[in-house]
RNA sequence: GGGCGUGUAGCACAGCUGGAUAAUGCAUCGGCCUCCUAAGCCGAAGAUCGCGGGUUCGAAUCCUGCCACGCCCGCCA
């Protein structure tokens, strides 16, 4: 209803004029109404009364009173001290070919999200990451950003080097040993590169932890951490070689849910190509630089804002690079890609990501916007590999297309199992991601196989199914013969379901902006769910097709609609179908 | 101990730059397929918005104290 806003602020402006109130005071007081009963728009009088001294009951009064008649608002009037405005059928008739255009201005973005070690599968702790990223990139280009989707690969460090080392010194063999006491394995997933490659990984954790070796394997292991971070490149190719097929098959099963990425940078590339030393040296140069006893480097943060431990270190006793050095070496490079940057983030990397701002800015650089969540927990407690505690996201797939593929079969069981199995895959991974993506993220989120899989109001087939409704009306439409048409002329009284329809069509770019300039992609779901209860709303009071005659007000109120859906669904990673 | 976040019906969740009767879904109870796909629609019931103070014409929303839960406070990543 944005669209909405000049024209009633062009006929407000003599009115209040007349009363002598400033534009600055009246103008950021128009809102949506909560109660859209009351209308579309609302200016509530309050802080008014006491500019001009009057009571709010009459100035709402009189500011209804003067609004001028304008064909596109079809009401103006005063309740309780709120002027309430409701927009006309007709206008927003007209504004239906424009409804899905955003209306920020665009602008380039890189969003980095997921970048999980690749260690072993994805499990849905990780899932939370990717499918917010993934909805943003998504949300964003649908509002006509131009936007990169990046991974950042971790492709030195201490979880690589452990699943390097097991894979050179240990065999089948002592791998199936080691994890022998554990529960077994399905075996469901054995051609997956990811579920094999994670068995070493975690023969070796458990080696690390108990076994006589421990001792030497830490060692070994430590030896090869501090090569990569020295940039050897034997061991960051024998790296590459232990977890390129791991990270492809996590792409896989991404991929089955739509994700993908633009472009890949690995960690070791600032390393390399001397960034990093750079960076190490310019830093060092900063008023706040310190140095610890062994030699380490720091930047004391206390001046810039910091509490707690304010020394942020960046180097260490041996002159190797942290994590966090190597991130802000990567930032600055992505700087030089981006004119915007989103990171995706969970929140232990919260005061992480602060240092790396305020470093970032110390530098003359910008820290980037990030978008942080909290966790997904299971019903039994925290996600843990090393417990064996995880939903991996290859299975929860597999379950979500096999409950979907009942649900089908009972609901269409003419339908053939090509097309049960089509619909069900749609259905599955949509129904996971919208679970996911429907929830803000700041909020604890647990992880229950009833919610992921429940099909009906307010899950992703729901939003699907009004969709497909306007799919079958559109082939019947097509299908028959010569229909007789007509159209409506009177558009004062429309039923109920339509006006429903036509509003909540109105906020389809309001609430994709809102969600796309706060990066919060739960506001743009939600507002989904709110335009399919209106299409089915349409669908119950308004028959596109009547006998042998097609309504075509109806059928053009009903193709704007399916178009904006499938928009929507798209925006959302959800897949629509045109039938299920 | 310090920092950040969360707390809204039995469950889950929206609303949080203060505004009207706190929205929605699940579960519960009742109704609708000779009518474009019932994965739908209609109705009923269900909320001391964690607790206490404060600011205000007006507080779920802002301030403050307390309580509960989560995350963080590595020269790890």
């Amino acid at each position: 209803m944005n669209r909405l806003k000049p024209i009633i602020i062009n006929e407000l402006r003599p009115i209040f004029e007349k009363l002598g109130i400033d534009e600055n005071h009246w103008h950021p007081l128009i809102q949506t109404s909560r109660e859209s009963s009351q209308g579309d728009l609302t200016l509530p009088c309050f802080p008014l009364a006491k500019i001009v001294g009057k009571n709010p009951l009459e100035i709402a009064n009189s500011i209804a009173t003067e609004f001028p008649s304008v064909a596109s608002i079809q009401q103006c009037n005063a309740v309780n001290g709120y002027v309430n405005f409701r927009a006309s059928n007709v206008w927003m008739f007209e504004q239906l070919p424009s409804c899905t255009d955003s209306m920020l201005e665009k602008k380039q973005i890189l969003i980095e999200h997921t970048s999980a070690n690749p260690n072993g599968p994805f499990h849905v702790g990780r899932a939370r990451n990717a499918i917010l990223g993934d909805t943003l990139v998504r949300l964003h280009r649908l509002a006509g950003n131009e936007v990169t989707a990046e991974y950042y690969v971790d492709d030195m460090g201490k979880q690589v080097a452990v699943l390097a080392w097991a894979l050179e010194h240990l065999t089948k063999e002592e791998v199936d040993s080691i994890l022998a006491d554990k529960e077994a394995d399905s075996g469901q997933w054995e051609g997956k590169t990811d579920h094999q490659s994670v068995r070493w990984y975690q023969a070796a954790q458990s080696l690390r932890q108990s076994s006589e070796r421990k001792d030497s394997i830490e060692e070994e292991i430590t030896t090869l951490v501090h090569a990569s971070e020295h940039g050897n490149s034997e061991v960051l190719r024998q790296f590459e070689n232990a977890y390129q097929p791991v990270l492809d098959g996590m792409l896989e099963t991404l991929q089955r849910l739509g994700i993908q990425f633009d472009r890949f940078t690995k960690e070791s590339t600032f390393v390399i190509n001397g960034d990093v030393a750079t960076l190490i040296d310019t830093l060092k140069k900063s008023e706040l630089h310190g140095e610890a006893e062994n030699g380490a480097l720091f930047l004391d943060l206390e001046p810039r804002g910091l509490t707690g431990k304010t020394e942020f270190f960046y180097c260490r006793g041996d002159g190797s690079s942290l994590y966090a050095t190597r991130d802000i070496a990567y930032h600055l490079w992505k700087w030089a890609q981006s004119e915007n940057l989103v990171n995706v983030l969970g929140e232990d990397h919260k005061l992480q990501a602060k240092q790396v701002g305020l470093t970032l800015q110390e530098l003359n650089s910008k820290a980037p916007e990030i978008v942080f969540y909290s966790f997904i927990k299971l019903p039994e407690g925290k996600m843990s590999t090393r417990k064996g505690n995880v939903v991996f996201m290859d299975d929860l797939l597999e379950e979500a297309h096999g409950h979907a593929a009942q649900v089908v079969q009972e609901l269409r069981p003419e339908y053939s199992h090509e097309e049960i199995s089509t619909i069900a895959e749609a259905v599955g991974t949509s129904a996971v991601r919208f679970n996911i993506i429907k929830v803000s993220p700041e909020k604890g989120f647990t992880f229950k196989w009833e919610d992921a899989l429940a099909f009906e109001a307010g899950s992703a087939p729901f939003v699907m199914y009004a969709h497909t409704r306007a799919c079958s009306i559109k082939e019947k439409v097509e299908s028959s013969k010569k229909p007789s048409t007509f159209e409506i002329e009177d558009f004062t009284n429309l039923p109920e379901g339509c006006e429903q329809l036509l509003r909540a069509l109105m906020l389809f770019s309001d609430q994709l902006d809102t969600s796309v300039m706060e990066n919060r992609p739960h506001i743009f779901a939600n507002y989904l769910l709110q335009l399919a209860t209106s299409y089915h709303a349409f669908y119950r009071d308004c028959h596109v097709l009547e006998g042998n005659e097609v309504n075509t007000t109806y059928y053009a109120i009903s193709e704007f609609a399916k178009n904006a859906l499938r928009k929507g669904l798209v925006g959302l990673g959800i897949t629509p179908l045109e039938s299920m």
